[in-house]
DNA sequence: TTGAAAGCGCTAACAT
DNA sequence: ATGTTAGCGCTTTCAA
């Protein structure tokens, strides 16, 4: 069914009814509520494919979102996708899988759907010049940054946390607790991303406090799920059962790690301590409340929307933000 | 940038690009090079708007959930994803809130893309003939069915476990161990929806078991958050010390009632058994394990699948499936 | 206030 | 193997 159906079928011009579907001004009442009797009764809907083609496209934004499933994100989306709607610009979600590049998906997306500009949430951090020159809208990362690639700082936006800086300042909670045996649990050492540049803060919180890394309490689990974090917990507790501190770099992993502590028989806070990164909802309901580093999630999403705006709008260059964590003491750390 | 472009730069007909970009046979490998090469190097990408206008539209099928952040459909909707992947057809995916309703939204969907069919998660329980007039494609529920509506059986088809049945076997299992003050933490007791449902197998329990209802154990949160679920058995507990079983109709409510439990002095199992439905990944990790009712969401989301190809092809017709939950004890529960 | 007609970018006959 | 061209369904001039 096409409008052309429904111009005949009401005894009017296509024109016309592309008018009354549209809301132009310029039609009769009588024709306005011919037409929309025949839509209704049709259930008729236009094709937006055809729509799309012809229509200076609404300004649009595009979304892109690496990594399904983690909780972490959807309060960032949220905050998204209302401050892009109140700055009466429309979200174009699109979401891809952790293996999948984001590049060339934002690429595409933007082309295909006409899009203004672009974010990109839990994207990789080794952007080049060459692999960016795909995107020929303006683009902002959220959430991280472009910390092993070469891109000149002028040629990408980033708003995130310092996730090196604020994975020491959450180790370095647990080494002034007196901590000395503290293990990481990630999911790789070298993965060119969040994993790696909290590692490295680890690493600088133990130099810092003069003690030296120990690779037998460093567990990558290869993932971020929940039951590779618990398998690599328990792990970690056969191999070093002395350790007094846990440095989870997500919730998720944290939880699953409690529970793999507990099940090990290690009480936490008592007899281990557990520290994470993130603040997603849930982890406040943890018993004990997990203590851990607060991202604030709706400023990332609508400062990323204010950086994108700007840019779109010629008034701002590219920047890099970084926001402060927020440290949420629950009851999972203790001195010892 | 348009298709006619990179015909012109480099040197060949709109229709020579065209084949290559959709891999024909028919093109020398001289041309193929060079277009790609042009291709390549302008960054061109074809617009999909134009590309759906003609093509006739790779057999698609929509998606549309209801109820963004819940974590009780992540595993469902990747089964489907998968499932639908796996027929040949193409996945499009379409949120909406709690508060708009599906099946304009659906209708909308299936006329704009062509779709197939549709795939409903998370909706309402109330559907009419006429609401549904609107959808002119077959159309499966998943994950509920049209318990308060007034549909046929031959007018829908339905992938769900029995709500009320469930429910209720959740409260016996906590009858069965001595309980008798149980309490109840939902949304809400007439949504017309799986709240509601619920709590009919909650009083069927009762009842059965001669308890009578008492309307002070009934907690309404209005809401399916955890902050919501915090506060409202924070107010149960004030209000009935004396409650010994608590049945929370989701996962994630049960969670945070386990934590305002433990912070208003309750002891889960020893002062307080805790039961739900749902078996959401990060239920298992808590402590004590959440005893739950497991809903199968893989086979939820592959049985929907199936039911609506059967649909479209023809083969086969409406139909109500309902599935088994799994009872899966965790260390939440215990006898008094 | 209306209708006719020109595209939007692309694919797929149909020619060559 | 390649080019020409007729639409796909819609919006929007431009005329009437």
């Amino acid at each position: 069914m096409t409008i052309k159906d429904i111009a005949e079928k009401s005894g009017v011009s296509v024109s016309t009814v592309s008018r009354v579907l549209n809301d132009h001004p310029d039609v009769s009442e009588a024709n306005r509520a011919r037409v929309m009797a025949v839509v209704r009764e049709l259930h008729y809907v236009p094709n937006s494919s055809a729509r799309d083609l012809v229509r200076p496209q609404p300004d649009a934004i595009g979304l892109v979102v690496r990594g399904v499933g983690n909780p972490f994100y959807t309060a960032v989306i949220r905050a998204i996708e209302q401050a892009v709607r109140a700055a009466g610009y429309t979200l174009v979600l699109h979401q891809i899988h952790t293996e999948d590049n984001e590049v060339p998906a934002a690429a595409s997306l933007a082309r295909a759907k006409k899009l203004r500009g672009l974010i990109l949430l839990g994207g990789c951090f080794d952007y080049t010049p060459e692999r960016i020159a795909a995107l020929d809208v303006p683009f902002v990362c959220c959430s991280f940054t472009n910390s092993f690639g070469t891109l000149e700082r002028t040629a990408y936006s980033s708003v995130s946390i310092d996730d090196q800086a604020e994975a020491r300042r959450a180790v370095a909670h647990l080494i002034e607790r007196g901590h000395r045996r503290i293990a990481i649990l990630l999911d790789s050492t070298c993965d060119h991303s969040i994993s790696q540049l909290r590692y490295r803060g680890y690493c600088q919180a133990l130099e810092e406090a003069g003690i030296p890394l120990d690779r037998e309490l460093v567990e990558e689990t290869s993932d971020f799920d929940m039951a590779a974090a618990y398998s690599g917990t328990a792990r970690l507790l056969k191999r070093r059962p002395d350790l007094t501190g846990l440095f989870a770099i997500s919730d998720s992993m944290a939880v699953a790690a409690m529970k793999a502590l507990h099940d090990g028989g290690k009480r936490v806070p008592e007899d281990c301590s557990v520290i994470a990164i993130d603040g997603i909802d849930i982890s406040a309901y943890m018993i004990p409340t997990l203590t851990t580093l607060i991202q604030p999630q709706e400023e990332l999403g609508e400062k990323a929307v204010r950086l994108l705006l700007d840019l779109i709008e010629g008034t701002g260059e590219n920047r890099q933000l970084r926001l402060q964590a927020a440290l949420r003491e629950g009851g999972s750390v203790r001195a010892v």
